[in-house]
DNA sequence: GTATACTTGACTGATTTTGTCGGGTATATA
DNA sequence: TATATACCCGACAAAATCAGTCAAGTATAC
């Protein structure tokens, strides 16, 4: 399965926009010095994140993305599907060949792998960004 | 977070073990036939399971292994732990020198990390290798 | 027109994964 | 007791992936 940095830094900015929600876009810079995360690195993630319409982008001077949609809206199954291509666990397309294919023993593991998706997917399909960062300052009262 | 085709592997085997579950121990080398797994992949797995007593070993010829414990007491987080360390999604251990140290923003993101941990840990602890077999053959009928 | 900020694609160093190789040692059986 | 079988162990290596940089843009506010 495939759960990297880049899902992480894209959790945390997006995050960081939701709690710090101006009206005026958030530069990737400000984001980049508030959460330590290398400037070119995110920008790399944000082009994704647009081209997945998560975020919209304003270009020049005052610029910035904005999210597209209200926090409680945004689910973190789209963000991370995003930057990340997919979530997958399931790798027998591969193995199809070398002891997935039913002679004796089929691949025993192949719904375990699929159940786990499902299981994960859930989780993050239940989560919202609004949830984070009300957890967030829940916690620090 | 860590789940590579070494902790496939290894639930494959075992399942296999379990399927095939003889009173006379398995040799790696039938599990290699059946699976399509490397030999010598195998051994490497399985000196890591025998460590974590998943299976006990028997040497010399019709030697093999064989599961330490029924396949119902056998649970999925024990196996995968044994072959792959742990299972981690939290990494604010390295990162809590920069945006995790709670300046402004703390790791906002470390609360689910740590959820998400918990949440797969459930799902495999509930698991076990009958559970597998199980279905396994009730998909074949 | 200039600084700001988004846009894009190629590239690279480091790490991890997925194994292999080559040597062991123990033991059942003939 | 010889021998084949099977476990045991550490070093090594190719391939893939990750995390991030570099370079060269384009659009826009002021």
């Amino acid at each position: 399965m495939k759960l990297t940095s880049k899902g992480r830094y894209a959790v945390m900015a997006l995050a960081d926009m939701a709690q710090f929600n101006n009206v005026s876009p958030v530069s990737l810079r400000d984001i980049s010095l508030r959460q330590g995360i290398s400037l070119v690195f995110l920008e790399q993630i944000f082009s994704k994140l647009k081209k997945n319409e998560i975020v919209k982008s304003i270009r020049g001077t005052q610029g910035g993305y904005v999210l597209n949609g209200s926090p409680s809206q945004i689910k973190l199954t789209k963000i991370l599907n995003a930057v990340n291509e997919e979530v997958k666990t399931l790798q027998c397309k591969k193995e199809i060949k070398k002891g997935c294919n039913g002679k004796l023993t089929k691949c025993i593991t192949h719904n375990l792998w699929y159940e786990l998706e499902v299981h994960i997917n859930d989780f993050f399909e239940k989560k919202s960004l609004q949830d984070l960062i009300k957890k967030n300052t829940e916690q620090r009262i």
